[in-house]
DNA sequence: GCTTGACCTCAAGCCGACTTGAGATTGCAG
DNA sequence: CTGCAATCTCAAGTCGGCTTGAGGTCAAGC
């Protein structure tokens, strides 16, 4: 094996893409079944991705840390061009609604390491005075876990 | 009905507990389950809260907050006072936990705007340019979605 | 040409955090 | 005392993001 797993165009089998991306075979059948990624097949049915996938898949990567869903991310990467880089103007879209969110969620954050700054030393606990305990003031309160970034409107209150 | 479903003693119902933590009863049972809060029973079966169940499933959603699993806050839970208010000293082990975790998230956010702030404009998404490809350095590239805050171990490298 | 590892499809399973539904019981207001 | 909302238990379902397994095919190095 000269070039482990790529052909000539510089095509992908589906194993050489998981060694690049770092994501298991399986994942990424399952990015592309999702839409994320395209393939074209060989005579034998075997997936051979573009290069193109790689940059795909790590634009993915960084949506999921940011806190997309992979089928926001899909909304995402159709507004961007499926085989070439794309243009100041398209990114520069996309990257501002993530810088929102980033900073939606940082601001969340700092704001919960305040009340619990606060709360250190105060030994309270005690639900009329410990801001950690004022209801509705606890981001996602909507429904907890993984919906730090996930968009869900702000409460508007 | 003058004070809902609290009875004398100031115990809760699980209606009552769910109206005031704004969590569905079905949820509070799960937690019960999960030994993250606990009742008596009516001779009727039926469950009766403490006062400082509502405390407890504040600590809870505030640990989700911080991106505790439900499994981590009840390790948590554990090490306070079932009964009272916790004291400053045993407070102030588990806000300063928090207060790490939280950090370490905001880091790893800023250090992911500050890559997509130099990414506008470029119009890289060029995968040698562009830090937001720098494989390794994604937080979170061991995993995906809901392991923000997760405490895995940030990884060492 | 053969062997072996990479690949294929499809169905099912897993995890966390709950929700939903069925069918039975309880408990408070009138 | 009655009626009806609230509660009970237990099993199963949901969702996102994958992984696992069974059973079968493909392709490359010797």
């Amino acid at each position: 094996m000269l070039a482990a797993m790529t052909d000539r165009d510089g095509r992908l089998a589906i194993g050489e893409l998981a060694a690049r991306s770092g994501l298991a075979p399986s994942a990424l059948r399952y990015y592309e079944e999702m839409g994320l990624i395209h393939s074209e097949r060989t005579t034998g049915n075997q997936r051979r991705y573009p290069r193109t996938a790689l940059r795909r898949v790590a634009f993915v990567r960084a949506a999921q840390v940011v806190g997309l869903s992979l089928e926001e991310a899909r909304a995402a990467l159709d507004r961007l061009p499926v085989d070439r880089a794309p243009g100041a103007a398209e990114w520069n879209a996309v990257a501002r609604t993530w810088q929102r969110r980033i900073d939606a969620r940082i601001g969340e954050l700092e704001r919960l390491r305040e009340r619990l700054t606060g709360c250190i030393g105060c030994g309270c606990l005690s639900l009329r005075k410990c801001g950690l305990y004022n209801p509705g003031d606890v981001a996602g309160s909507q429904g907890p876990g993984a919906r730090y970034l996930e968009g869900d409107p702000l409460p508007e209150a």
